[in-house]
DNA sequence: TCGATATTTTCGTCATAGCTAAACTTTTCT
DNA sequence: AGAAAAGTTTAGCTATGACGAAAATATCGA
């Protein structure tokens, strides 16, 4: 029996897209209602209700006006979800041979279905990885995750070199995309040319050794490490 | 978009229930209310709404105290949700090991949570199986499913001979017994002898060599084809 | 055939989780 | 500072799917 269990699956998400508002990188704004409502594709009248009702039941702490913030059996929750989906994720892509694009919507389902043992197998089967299929740390069992201070690709300056180690799987399209482009993880690049004013930044993946355009908003969505 | 997608999960089970009651070897009983809810676990009036609900929006016939029939639709989506359990079942136990008494209890959740896509990989994964985990047939993906005409053990009589061709799946201590005494799909057996008035059966496994009693309640629950 | 028993259905309720519209704070802009 | 904009909450509604109690119907036994 996980804390999982304990809630619904709307329970579940609301609290895995809280955790994911509040700790994803460069993003240590608030979590509010609106930007909540919006992300779980719901009105604000409904995030409101589900805000009230998991602070009543001390899975986070809400300050009207201010935003919300999981407790620590609010975070557990989260985290287990967390771990699942990303496991999943790399479970579809490297035994059943999903793209990096399809995991997310299927692992949102599966997710809610899965049981302990499931998890245990597949967690096995994958060698017990400490990295999802997008670059994100997978919590491990007792709720411990990495927090790697990577760099937005879009922040880098002219000249700087770096690895690639974590996208965005919120666009399907722009995974599609990436990919095309080569732009995977582990890839090392060179930041050629920047355009001022939000404009396009020139790359060079070194060890392809080819240039490429790439626009802000997948700038903003390759995380790297420095080299 | 499957005829699934288009109804609840509740739905979903009610339907597969009823197919399974309506079309189970040896139970040509009509389906009833109250043997309807006993098997979904669900009050009698919950039950009764249920059907009333399934027959407005003609998934399923309904001449009130008389028993359920499903429809051509009702029946299309029933095989779909039995398809994708079997599936799964077989899955669970060929690529991740697990043992066939405890594949239908994760398979129960999982068949809600998977895509056609999923689907279709491990039928592939599986090299397009037709009998399932525990020898059910497996409706394709047009609805078409193979009716084995079986014998249930407890009716063969002292002498005759018979090949385990499928067990019910209804209870896991059942199948950790059967397994244990070696009654698998595929063994060959002899009745060597049978007390009347519901006494046991004392089986002869032909391969092992191994004589042993078995209750008449095992002897109900598998299912074999005469030699 | 009539009445007792068993089964089925109906009725009124509850919980979850979504929605819109309207009211109410807070923040921001002039 | 005051008003408009933005964000939040409340109130009232919807649908699903469960429940128990009570009413309706069917079946079986004498």
């Amino acid at each position: 029996m996980t804390g999982r269990d304990l809630v619904s699956n709307a329970v579940q998400d609301y609290l895995k897209v809280i955790y994911k508002l509040a700790n994803a990188p460069h993003a240590a704004e608030k979590v509010t209602t609106s930007v909540l409502a919006e992300r779980m594709k719901v009105s604000a009248a409904s995030a409101s209700n589900m805000i009230k009702k998991l602070a009543e039941i001390r899975l986070l702490r809400h300050a009207p006006y201010q935003g919300v913030e999981l407790t620590e059996a609010g975070e557990k929750i989260a985290l287990e979800i967390i771990r699942y989906h990303r496991l999943l994720e790399l479970y579809l892509r490297d035994a059943l041979g999903y793209d990096w694009d399809q995991v997310d919507e299927e692992a949102d389902r599966l997710e809610h279905a899965i049981s302990e043992d499931f998890e245990k197998r597949i967690d096995i089967a994958l060698g017990h990885p400490t990295v999802g299929a997008h670059g994100e740390p997978i919590p491990t069992k007792n709720g411990d995750i990495a927090v790697h201070r990577y760099h937005r690709l879009s922040d880098l300056g002219t000249g700087q070199r770096a690895c690639i180690r974590q996208v965005s799987d919120r666009n399907p399209e722009m995974l599609r995309y990436l990919d095309e482009s080569g732009l995977v993880l582990g890839t090392k690049i060179e930041i050629r040319e920047k355009v001022p004013f939000k404009g396009p930044l020139l790359l060079l993946a070194l060890e392809a050794g080819r240039e490429q355009h790439i626009g802000l908003e997948v700038a903003e969505s390759v995380f790297v490490e420095m080299a």
